[in-house]
DNA sequence: TCTTGACTTGGATTGTGTCCATCGTAGGAT
DNA sequence: ATCCTACGATGGACACAATCCAAGTCAAGA
């Protein structure tokens, strides 16, 4: 994902030591941090980074479509730089966990236009809501 | 939805002023509104019902799987009472409407067990997100 | 009518995210 | 190598939704 930096730098951004250390806490797919959450890691690397400084960056790689925002009922946003292979999301009800998924068949496809009011459908996800295995065996635990 | 209040009162609830005034704010399918929206027409009818009741009421609703919380990022969440006939929900990206959708097939069915990874899934909402008639028009417009 | 615990209230508090004035610096120009 | 400057970083104030809480109120059963 070392490309990202370099698609970036393509794109004029000028390269800072914040923006990289960004970058490489989003490394590696399958993650799905909050911004605080993403504000802790880089901390580790970088000290001083401030919140503001991870909120503007991950709000322009989302602009970019280098990273997708997830939001996930009254918790904080998460955000998934996992956005070129186009997925859904499996969450746990209880610990808020987020996992990847691959549906077999796109739902845009099964909204028929009678049910789209005029709309401008651009895209659709889905959501699927369940208990993770820890949480299944002992309810009301510790996020993952 | 009247028959609402004698399910409350069914379930032990003591009927207040301020729960009947809500009801009736939610009385009528198809209305997708924000708690601060419920209190302001709840309001209407009972000047002095306090934003925390609203709020609790909405909760309790919820939790009775009367009323369906709808998250849309970043904005408050909405209150749709149409809890009875399943349904997804069609979003303005612009401006934040809420229209109720029906789609031809569940998408549960489409998520094979080996994309289940140990969850116990219980639902899936979909999300589709677009722009509105008005909004396709006109980009950057107040909310219906 | 009396009693009591469920309910309501407004204000304080928390959690998340945005805004802004100021300072610092990456990177092109020389 | 040094200089310039526009872009980016900073932290503290701010905005907003939602929750919490201690104190007062009242629905409904006895
Ligand atoms: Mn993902
Ligand atoms: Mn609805
Ligand atoms: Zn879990
Ligand atoms: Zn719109």
């Amino acid at each position: 994902m070392s490309d990202l930096l370099e698609r970036l730098r393509g794109r004029g951004w000028r390269m800072t030591s914040q923006r990289r250390v960004v970058a490489q806490v989003l490394d590696g797919d399958h993650v799905h941090l909050t911004a605080d959450e993403v504000h802790a890691r880089a901390a580790l690397l970088l000290p001083e980074i401030s919140r503001a400084t991870v909120y503007n960056t991950l709000g322009e790689l989302v602009s970019l479509g280098e990273v997708i925002e997830v939001a996930t009922d009254g918790r904080a946003r998460r955000y998934d730089p996992n956005a070129h292979h186009p997925h859904h999301h499996l969450v746990c009800s209880t610990c808020g966990t987020v996992r990847d998924v691959h549906p077999t068949r796109d739902p845009l496809t099964d909204l028929p236009v009678e049910e789209r009011f005029g709309f401008t459908v651009a895209a659709a996800e889905v959501t699927y809501r369940g208990l993770c295995p820890s949480c299944t065996r002992a309810p009301a635990q510790a996020p993952a």
